[in-house]
DNA sequence: TATCATGTCCAAACCACAAACCTAG
DNA sequence: TACTAGGTTTGTGGTTTGGACATGA
């Protein structure tokens, strides 16, 4: 068949793993076990959808979307990543959480997968749309950042929406309170949700939005950019629709990556602080997670685009990959106020202590500027 | 090669209390 | 419906703690 060895791509001169067998020139996103050759979706629409007797013999998996070199042998529902056999075991030994990630043996791609009448692809791998939460979930939040893409990703998902979960008394709001599952999908979108935590937070407070969280505290990074607008309205948009989302639960962390923000250990120089201020705007606004609505956050809502086609599938792929490499875990500060104070407390050992009276006294003989203006309620903008 | 001691790193816990939030009346 | 009072919950930062890991004897 076609010789494979030519046709590793070597990072110097691409950032693909691996180009296409046929075309060499465009990376590969598709094995051909019977053809033993890694192609590009284009090609693959070529090669097998041109031939339907092919296309339904030719068996094909995703290429591995950790190395982009091997066949995909497993697909992780938590990652929702294809992976080969390899990577499955690098990232899956790495600790228990991942260990506990739900993984099922990659299914063939049958038949063709372009064109109107085309397959989900991840759904034909052997995902169950409904447990495909921490890819697409991911790539809604990567459209965020976006607006030609955010208004396409948006399409997508309006045609992802199964229309049983529409129009469901407790689901009517586009969440799903299952309350079981792992909390794989969890992670995974707290990891991508750390690339900004804008996004993350939008998602929260469009989830408190419908969730009747109403007004709310003062509020987090309350940059009124366009985008935000725009992710915003997104959000508002799939709620009224009814999106679906799937809900599985879970207990917060792992991954080493801290959770909302509260774990990173930094100067408060260094974090963002939001002011007190800034709470205009109620649907803007983050309520304080409340215990009845911890679960709500901690389970990331997800869009399952049934109609996501392998080019637009590789290229979110792609986009999610570089946001991952630059993402940051900066602190966020929701409440400068409290932060004001908490800086000029005493503490012991670390530990805030209780003030005494004399503490109480020097406090008010010698104010911070914080408090002279405006005292604890009120901190002004940063 | 296996075991133990030591050092380093880092996430989580801890504390008090103002402010935000919730609920009942 | 709007308001109030009282109770509950949250978030804040510096230090300590303890587990995981690496290194060397």
């Amino acid at each position: 068949m076609l010789d494979q060895s030519s046709t590793l791509c070597l990072k110097s001169s691409t950032t693909w793993a691996r180009v296409c067998d046929t075309c060499r020139s465009a990376p590969c996103t598709i094995y051909c076990r019977p053809d033993a050759a890694y192609l590009c979706t284009a090609c693959d629409a070529r090669i097998h959808a041109a031939n339907k007797l092919q296309s339904s013999q030719h068996e094909r998996v995703w290429v591995c979307e950790a190395c982009e070199q091997a066949p995909a042998a497993f697909i992780c529902k938590a990652d929702a990543a294809s992976l080969c056999t390899t990577c499955d075991a690098d990232i899956h030994s790495a600790n228990p959480l991942a260990r506990r990630h739900h993984r099922v043996p990659v299914m063939p791609i049958p038949g063709a997968l372009y064109g109107p009448q085309a397959t989900d692809p991840r759904s034909v791998m052997g995902l169950g749309v409904e447990s495909e939460s921490g890819f697409l979930s991911h790539e809604a939040e990567d459209a965020i950042d976006d607006e030609d893409e955010d208004e396409a990703a948006s399409w997508l998902l309006f045609d992802a929406l199964p229309k049983n979960s529409q129009n469901q008394s407790g689901k009517e709001n586009g969440f799903l309170f299952n309350g079981e599952g792992g909390d794989d999908e969890y992670l995974e979108f707290m990891e991508f949700g750390n690339d900004d935590q804008a996004p993350q937070q939008q998602c929260y407070k469009a989830a408190e939005k419908m969730y009747g969280g109403g007004d709310a505290d003062s509020v987090v990074p309350v940059q009124k950019n366009h985008h935000q607008f725009h992710h915003q309205d997104f959000q508002h948009q799939k709620f009224q629709l009814g999106m679906e989302y799937h809900e599985t639960s879970h207990a917060a962390g792992g991954y080493g990556y801290p959770p909302l923000s509260h774990s990173v250990s930094m100067s408060s120089l260094e974090v963002g602080v939001v002011p007190d201020s800034t709470r205009t705007d109620a649907s803007l606004s983050h309520p304080r997670p409340s215990k009845g609505t911890i679960d709500l956050f901690s389970n990331p809502p997800v869009q399952v685009p049934t109609q996501l086609n392998p080019m637009d599938r590789e290229a979110r792929v792609l986009r999610y990959r570089e946001k991952k490499k630059t993402r940051k875990f900066e602190k966020t500060i929701r409440y400068a106020s409290r932060k004001a104070y908490a800086e000029t407390r005493p503490r012991i050992k670390g530990r805030f202590a209780k003030r005494t009276n004399a503490d109480v006294d020097v406090d008010q003989m010698f104010p911070t500027n914080h408090m002279v203006q405006g005292g604890y309620g009120i901190v002004p903008s940063f």
